[in-house]
DNA sequence: TCCATACTTCGATGATAAACGAAGCGTCAC
DNA sequence: GTGACGCTTCGTTTATCATCGAAGTATGGA
């Protein structure tokens, strides 16, 4: 198990492998090329690194003509490699661009700056309990918004946090932060930037965080 | 980011650094020199493994006499080491020791196949919801275990999933977790075995997770 | 058909760092 | 005190691996 743990450590503790691999963190694909600028290393050079990434499960691949689109294997591949940044983001990490730091997808809900308001907010004004259960006033508030807690009662976990590195602080996810995130882009409350996870917050978007009381 | 973040994977990347590490994962202080011993190098190796450990905020220390005892910095360090668990899980790993896989500690609560078996006791027999907020049921069933609810409305969370390496699936984690594990060994029904995070499970606790309808 | 592009493999070079023994420094026990 | 123990530092050796250029394979376009 460690010696196991260790191989993987070591496949993303090497620059120019990490460069790559957090370049993918946005999920989309690159060929080897763009890798390989991005790590700024030559080709054979990122043909090597790329090739221990595959091995070790990291990154996947698809082949498309003369060109290799290589993406992060798993979500838990990017959830690894988010708590590595949250490891190394207590000291550095100062340059998220800013659209990504505002909102987000993380998974199949909000994060960035809007979803930790959201987080805190819904927990401030009771309708989360501190461990993450949907009070009366919670139900209230969501089917004032439309989202009816029937709907939310899946076999799915309710709601947690999931830890936002850009943030640093918790952000909702589960059932509740998917369904979240579902109705504001049914309601163009956001937007989906077409080549990133980026979050656009539209004017009929302000409206809804105005009642929501989050700034 | 993405370097800060190779620097610390390429911290814990090396056996001898990752065996120090997960082997600190029951968060129970080891002396250098046992580090050493588990890791399998000399005296000289482990010091300065340790030393770099503890340059890249992994690891903390505490000295006591003529002994150092290190042990894991933060929990943000040890849930890095899970995802990265996971990760080497899922491919390989196949040999997780027995005694392991059947219960061990995670933290400072169960983990393992008896870990496992808890968790989804409790949610089945309608202890906890699937938000992990408590049911008066529970409340019951854990009081007639000698668990008052008082003594659990600590600040800290008070339950969540955790997801447990050797079984794939969650296991409690939180204030409830890590009350149940204190309970159980302080009852011997479990018992720490001396040099891992090995839990042995007592006749007496046998008895115990008899009545829980847990086998 | 022929060339450009995308990528890989091979071989050589160079830098990094893991390992240990020996020596040094504190701390505890007697 | 004196010696044993725990740990660190120093210096040396050795092995690993990241890097590149050059050559090779495959695909796409002219």
């Amino acid at each position: 198990m460690d010696v196991a743990a260790a191989r993987i450590a070591r496949a993303i503790g090497e620059p120019a492998r990490a460069s790559m691999l957090y370049a993918l963190m946005d999920r989309r694909a690159r060929t080897a090329t763009e890798l390989a600028a991005l790590a700024g290393v030559g080709a054979a050079t990122a043909s090597a690194h790329l090739k221990q990434l595959l091995e070790n499960g990291l990154v996947k691949v698809a082949a498309s003509g003369r060109h290799r689109y290589f993406n992060l294997a798993t979500a838990e591949v990017a959830r690894a490699l988010e708590a590595l940044g949250v490891l190394a983001g207590s000291k550095f990490a100062p340059t998220t661009p800013d659209t990504l730091r505002q909102a987000r997808t993380c998974y199949d809900h909000i994060a960035g700056w809007l979803g930790v308001a959201l987080h805190d907010g819904f927990i401030a004004r009771g309708w989360l309990t501190p461990a993450y259960a949907l009070t009366a006033a919670g139900a209230r508030g969501l089917a004032a918004q439309g989202l009816e807690a029937s709907v939310l009662a899946t076999r799915r976990r309710f709601a947690f946090a999931c830890l936002d590195w850009s943030e640093r602080r918790s952000h909702l996810a589960g059932a509740l932060g998917a369904a979240i995130l579902d109705q504001a882009l049914a309601k163009r409350w956001l937007r989906r930037d077409a080549d990133s996870r980026s979050l656009e917050i539209t004017a009929a978007g302000r409206g809804w965080l105005d009642k929501l009381g989050v700034d």
